[in-house]
DNA sequence: CGCGAATATCTTGATGTCAAGACACTTGAA
DNA sequence: TTCAAGTGTCTTGACATCAAGATATTCGCG
């Protein structure tokens, strides 16, 4: 079946035959399907009054196992969003009892942020719903194939993991 | 070579070992690897005093080809955003002088915005360079693998793209 | 030991996005 | 022909994000 994007090479090809627009079937697919996939989220959370950048944050801190707490700076790496963004979303999250900043022992510049018992029981029922929606969305694929789609995706995703800016 | 995900996925595996987490394998992929995307292009804009959601406007009207015009409608599906936020990016390009609104000479209701030469120009300069930069993080991949890769993406993306919310 | 560079977090100010709904025009069925 | 439902765009208000820089603390080299 044909999607936007080969819309949008075909497009291209038209208009500006002297270029190689060959990457963006990758990349532009990437690019929307993430979109279309925020939007999804978006609008699953919704039912339990919870936004994915909520989601985002708590299960970090529900991963890191108990007593479910990492740094900011911790948080900064697994969330790809910046600092300030996430002083902004740890004060929301406190406000609504759901993580608390402790003073980090071993260095008085640090902080620690921990999971409440609320809100690690709000991190465990809202990743059940993403798991459905996400098996949902996959279903067209074989097992094979998200192998193999998950195979291709870390070749992409490692440099910037692993050298980071 | 492993990535954030490989670790996110084993943490999943010894916290909640009663779920089943390989759609992250895929999705969560997907979702880091759009923000590093986005991340990589607004630098890569920035030295063309470019935002990305100029480029994908501009560049959306310029694949329509002459006369470079769309509805305020049609920028919506290409660039996934909410009309809202259309009507606002259309007023700050207007102001820049790189688009110009114009009655729809065929629905009373609609507008078609136009490219300006300016526009156009921008546009094919700075597709060229989003070109450069996407061919450098693809570089790991054969053709081959960026073939499968990209029609694999294809069965999840058509979908959305198909069956329109 | 002492000090300059590095690190961790927060603050600030500007801006972009969304959801919801308002408004104007068009369409189709009776 | 008429009007209710549908469609296309814009308005509004709340809020999340980013970049840049401030502040406090730690680290490492001489």
């Amino acid at each position: 079946m044909e999607d936007e994007v080969d819309r949008l090479v075909a497009a291209w090809r038209r208009e500006r035959p002297d270029l190689d627009v060959e990457p963006l079937e990758v990349l532009s697919r990437v690019s929307r399907l993430a979109r279309h996939l925020d939007r999804a989220r978006r609008i699953a959370f919704s039912e339990h009054n919870l936004e994915p950048w909520e989601f985002d944050v708590l299960t970090s801190l529900r991963r890191a196992g108990a007593p479910y707490q990492l740094s900011p700076g911790q948080l900064l790496t697994q969330t790809l969003v910046t600092s300030g963004t996430m002083t902004n979303r740890i004060d929301r999250l406190t406000k609504k009892n759901l993580v608390e900043r402790l003073p980090d022992p071993s260095d008085r510049r640090g902080v620690l942020v921990r999971l409440t018992a609320e809100g690690r029981d709000k991190a465990d029922q809202s990743l059940a719903g993403l798991l459905d929606q996400e098996r949902a969305i996959l279903g067209e694929l074989s097992r094979h194939q998200r192998a193999e789609l998950a195979g291709l995706l870390r070749q992409l995703t490692a440099p910037f993991d692993n050298i980071p800016t």
